[in-house]
DNA sequence: AATCGCGTCAACCGCATTACA
DNA sequence: GTGTAATGCGGTTGACGCGAT
């Protein structure tokens, strides 16, 4: 006879849950906060471990998530601090709210991984290298050959041009389309923050002022009072083929 | 109509970190 | 200071839906 015992082992339920449980750890959660996750199935008795409860509250059942798409913008800060982060999804997270870390990644995976994909395609490998000149490929070839460290990797590459077509479509999102030189960005930061916070008024409406600005109002999130107007006079009379704010501040390609 | 491939997303797993006794 | 439990995070998996063939 098998007996299941407390923990790990206990034979907790998994899979997809159901509505009934989901107004379980709903009622849970309302009487006693984001917490004691544990603490739950004693509770609720639901059959449930900890973790299961916890991300099941999180990433579904949370007042306030955001359902259906991410809009360009959202897709815009996405792209732009993974350059700078990396797979830090929760912090990512962080910047979008309403969006949870686990949305991100999914997110990421599903359309990063087109274009990672395409490293098995010789095809187009050839056809993109053909692009460059070929004393670039042969001081690439050197460069592999003499420092591996400093030599793009396959999949840095993939990455680059990734970043270089989401510039290309959505060239409102990025002050810069290399990664190496966003990292140099961001570390330059405070200067830009410390620019913009001392103006008195909203930055030039030249192109690389626009973009300096977005990159900075990225930073701090909070967006300021004005600046989807200003986004509109911008995107209507300097920029025409930039994006606008719509409903909401929630930016539309034109 | 069947099935195949692909994209999406919820959920699980393992590991790291933090909190606490 | 140490061990254990709880929590958080990122990687991965698997189910499902849908369009293409």
């Amino acid at each position: 006879m098998v007996i299941m015992i407390m923990g790990s082992e206990r034979g907790w339920k998994k899979g997809s849950w159901t509505h009934e449980e989901d107004k379980l750890l709903t009622e849970y959660v309302t009487l006693h906060g984001e917490c004691r996750w544990s603490s739950v199935a004693k509770f609720t008795g639901l059959n449930r471990s900890g973790k299961s409860c916890r991300l099941r509250w999180v990433n579904y059942l949370r007042p306030g998530l955001k359902k259906g798409q991410l809009t360009p913008m959202e897709e815009g800060i996405i792209f732009e601090l993974h350059a700078i982060l990396g797979n830090k999804w929760s912090t990512i997270a962080r910047y979008l709210p309403g969006r949870t870390d686990n949305e991100i990644k999914n997110y990421w995976r599903t359309h990063f991984k087109k274009k990672e994909d395409s490293k098995h395609n010789n095809k187009k490998l050839k056809k993109r290298r053909s692009k460059v000149t070929k004393e670039q490929v042969v001081m690439e070839d050197t460069n592999k050959s003499n420092n591996n460290e400093n030599t793009k990797s396959y999949d840095d590459e993939t990455k680059e041009n990734y970043y270089n077509d989401q510039h290309n479509n959505m060239g409102f999102i990025y002050p810069n389309n290399n990664p190496t030189m966003l990292l140099e960005q961001q570390q330059s930061f405070p200067l830009m923050h410390q620019d913009y916070l001392s103006s008195p008024s909203w930055p030039d409406t030249t192109t690389a002022d626009y973009d300096a600005f977005l990159w900075f109002s990225l930073w701090d999130f909070d967006v300021p009072q004005g600046f989807e107007e200003h986004v509109n006079n911008l995107t209507k009379y300097v920029l025409p083929n930039q994006a606008t704010f719509g409903d909401g501040g929630t930016p539309m390609q034109k």
